[in-house]
DNA sequence: AAAAGTATGCACCTTTTGGTAAGTACCCAA
DNA sequence: TTGGGTACTTACCAAAAGGTGCATACTTTT
């Protein structure tokens, strides 16, 4: 840990490494749907991740694209059809994170309270 | 996926519920310093964190101890000795994140590849 | 008396991030 | 001719997030 591997960006641990190459709000679920229904359309990606606007959806996949994590497929037809889907690359960063969808799902009910709690704290704050 | 558990906060999926749950730059890495070195010491625990601020670290170690992920012990002494350590749920949480580490270090060299490219990529859009 | 150390507070600021709104291109249907 | 659908672009904006700089309290050390 008191060397880094490469001397580009100062990564502090393998974490680091992986959490600067997903950061987006939206990138570790298009990863999550890409796992669980890809490849899929553009369209179909926008429904499952949910809340997304076109354009920050758009962007950060271009970025995964670029970095080389999903691959993008253009049949060149019209209207346009485009598929996503993961690379090797993706799709093993992707299983990483089906522990955290796997604690997600076991401690819905105790996190629901705390972020009920958070509300219920804000409020007071904000009184 | 078409029904939430709880209507306080929409969930979409499990890795939403984590997410939400850690969602700040630093605390991924805080509850991975905790689980590797823990219970420590506030100042050890910014080193170990490269690159925090101490007005960020403080706050978001403040929302983790109000939602039960980690535990602060103040052992009122002067020069002030403050503990920070995980609680059975910042623990459980903090282990799903270990394939995170994994994945980071065994793709470190590809990664930091990727970084470079994009620093090139980065530059040529600066010109 | 001044400095050091530890953990933390706070006002203000900069940067980052995600979103809105309007638009594009082109074929097909109405 | 107009509207719909798909995937995407772009200018501008608001909110969120993280940081800077200075300060606090108190004991011990110099």
């Amino acid at each position: 840990m008191s060397e880094t591997v490469s001397s580009v960006p100062g990564f502090t641990c393998g974490l680091d490494v992986t959490l600067r190459l997903i950061a987006g709000k939206w990138k570790p679920l298009i990863l999550y749907f890409l796992l669980q229904q890809g490849p899929i359309r553009y369209g179909q990606l926008k429904r499952a991740v949910h809340g997304v606007s076109d354009k920050v959806l758009i962007q950060q996949l271009k970025e995964l694209e670029a970095d080389n994590v999903i691959k993008r497929t253009d049949y060149q037809e019209i209207p346009p059809r485009v598929d996503y889907a993961l690379t090797p690359l993706g799709r093993s960063l992707a299983e990483a994170l089906e522990p955290l969808c796997l604690w997600g799902s076991q401690n819905m009910a105790q996190v629901a309270r705390i972020f009920a709690e958070r509300a219920t704290w804000c409020e007071g704050k904000a009184s």
